[in-house]
DNA sequence: ATGTTTTGTTTACTGTCGGCACAAAGTGAG
DNA sequence: CTCACTTTGTGCCGACAGTAAACAAAACAT
């Protein structure tokens, strides 16, 4: 079931050899997808001509099959899409620009949003799952952190979303009101990367990425998310990366989140951040239209630096195989990725984990397929139970 | 197997629950272990009278089953034991107090100590491994920094190891030669508390310790050792944790490696370390036998700072559940807990990240039952293959 | 002594998966 | 075009694991 949801099943045959059972099995296990209205069998095409033996047949993601709910809220508005086995974008909508400070609100307009999608497009909803730029705090879901959407902290978002999912009608195929599931942005776009994106194959992926504040990360360990014991992993925003930075609300200084963030890029430029559009979208378009001002080039090497000593703390820490960034931090690596790989290598203490290959991401809104993850996750553990009977 | 190894299956009844098959299922895994030679099954006595209904046998460990032999090699010599199921210490050699630069020759002595002890007992040995105080690489279980004991950086321990017992000609009860598996110390300490100490039961249990110099650092997830994707997880030592404090050798300043080891902490109170002692054990007495003297008290409570400085760092990345300290850290923690977790709590982002428990290490020799776990994880995992017909 | 409760064992059944034989669908040689 | 060859897909049978249910055993309560 994941291996044809991460697209690593094209056929019957690679299914049984990646299940490692008989084709007798992985022909079963086919079968009920199928029946299941999830994947549809093309006898047709395959291109892979020249070939030896019977041609296989192709295993599809079915065209009108279960959709899960994506939902995704950030500085500048959200937006509600549907997100199909695969995690193809099936439909979105297009995404309001400003943020009510009343997270019920934002979650019962985006719900809506998302529901009216669903009538449209006629499918099944196998779940929901939103995408939120805070920590999310497990089991309960509630947002820590909301800072960036000026929300209050410990907003029970989980509860918001499940509530307002109900009161727009959405159910799953057996029936059921839909779960709203909650969780932090990048922690669910590294998951969308792990498992349709620049992640794929990787056993221990680290992301990092900016939002508009700020610095997030996220580890996905064996293909699950690695979220703690309580949802708060991977907080790394304040790793101590310039011993003499300014100092941070956290107590400390000189910390990732203040010395790493699309601000500290603009202020190391010598710009002032104008109010009218993001602070991401200010900083990516300076370094992308200035980078040959000596000044944006040095605030380039200096975030590099800072993210660089950063990444060594991780590298060193988690030991993971693949290193994934976002946001701001996916250009500061493709401006230089000479310099942001030896900085790490350096201050990495061992070769072999300094020699982690450091990628940018390569999803389109990655959060919000992140978000249709979680929704699926019950699918892909127990497809029989829920979507029950067709 | 595993409920029993870690003293959670004391009867076939609890067994049962543990495991949530039927009565019938659980006999038959008893059953097979009896037959193997691990448990053995009491008729008398459980301690629990006033019980309703038939009294459960007790499923013991076997007194002359298996063990694997367990060695350790650390800055003031090496050991060599056997080790039972449920992490029972069945027999020590005592340890040789010099080490040779030459790691060949340390392991030959280690495994022959090992051995003797083993044809003493007559037990048979499910296999082998080996404690040593640095990183080790895997798969290649190369030692990285064997510093303290002036080892050269990528002394093939598990290729000596290997040779050395296929040398002994200890093998295992199919009659294999046994494999000489290396794991560092403070991740085997971890290892062994969780399964057989005081982190039993937690799922994200983080270990933080001193040698005689530096400071380690463990993760048990789930009950498996976290070691990253090539063994170099938890290389601690190199958070800063002091700002303004002295370079260190990685390129940084003010690591925890340098700044909260016994060094630092003799430094601190302003002795000068003779050479007859380890620092370890010059740091414990001093801690504990002159705490009332005030730069001794002091140092202490810097140390602590800085400790909880990055044990704090940990808590934000990692969250786990428990944290347990091993070393001159445990000292520490017993000289003034409130001080260690106040400070841990207040430089850690959320309350409930915050509020983690911090405990002392509860075994003895730790490290060396945890050497014994990486052997016996094969048992664990399939006992039919691994014993093979008795 | 008898009933109740919990534990352990035996027996029959069920469902999953591997092994195997066979059919199907292509390529390539003559 | 025919025939061998290779690989894929499917149906059938048997091994095996684990459940369910009935029964036996060992304590306590009355």
């Amino acid at each position: 079931m994941e291996l044809v949801h991460t697209g690593r099943a094209p056929t019957r045959a690679v299914l049984t050899a990646e299940l490692g059972v008989t084709r007798a099995t992985a022909g079963a296990v086919a079968a009920e997808l199928e029946a299941l209205g999830l994947i549809q069998v093309d006898s047709r095409p395959l291109g892979s001509a020249g070939a030896q033996g019977r041609p296989s047949h192709r295993l599809g993601i079915a065209p009108r099959g279960p959709v899960a709910l994506a939902a995704q809220v950030h500085a500048d508005g959200f937006r509600a899409a549907l997100v199909g086995l695969g995690g193809q974008l099936v439909a979105t909508a297009p995404g309001c620009m400003t943020v009510p400070a009343d997270p019920a609100h934002v979650i019962d307009a985006v719900v809506e949003a998302g529901a009216e999608l669903l009538r449209e497009s006629g499918r099944r909803c196998v779940g929901a799952g939103l995408a939120v730029p805070s920590a999310v705090a497990e089991p309960e879901g509630t947002a820590l952190n909301p800072l960036h959407v000026a929300w209050p902290a410990g907003a029970p978002v989980h509860e918001l979303f499940t509530r307002g999912l109900a009161a727009a009608g959405v159910t799953n195929p057996v029936g059921e009101p839909v779960e709203g599931l909650a969780g932090n942005d990048v922690n669910l776009a590294a998951l969308a990367e792990h498992r349709h994106g620049a992640g794929r194959g990787s056993a221990h992926l680290l992301c990092v990425a900016t939002g508009h504040r700020g610095v997030g990360g996220a580890l996905v360990l064996d293909g699950r998310l690695h979220t703690g014991s309580a949802g708060l992993a991977l907080e790394v925003g304040h790793l101590t990366v310039n011993p003499e930075g300014r100092p941070c609300h956290c107590g400390s200084r000189g910390c990732l989140d203040i010395e790493a963030d699309p601000l500290a890029f603009l202020t190391a430029a010598g710009r002032d951040p104008g109010p009218e559009v993001s602070l991401l979208q200010q900083a990516r378009e300076l370094l992308r239209d200035e980078y040959a001002d000596p000044s944006v080039r040095a605030a380039s090497d200096l975030l590099i630096d800072r993210l660089g000593l950063g990444l060594a703390g991780l590298v060193n820490i988690l030991n993971p195989d693949r290193i994934i960034l976002g946001g701001l931090h996916r250009e500061l690596l493709e401006a230089d990725p000479e310099r942001l790989r030896s900085v790490v290598a350096e201050r990495s203490l061992w070769g072999r984990s300094g020699g982690v290959p450091i990628l940018p991401c390569t999803l389109d809104h990655n959060s919000l397929v992140g978000a249709a993850e979680l929704a699926w996750q019950r699918v892909l553990d127990d497809p029989l139970a829920a979507l029950g009977a067709v």
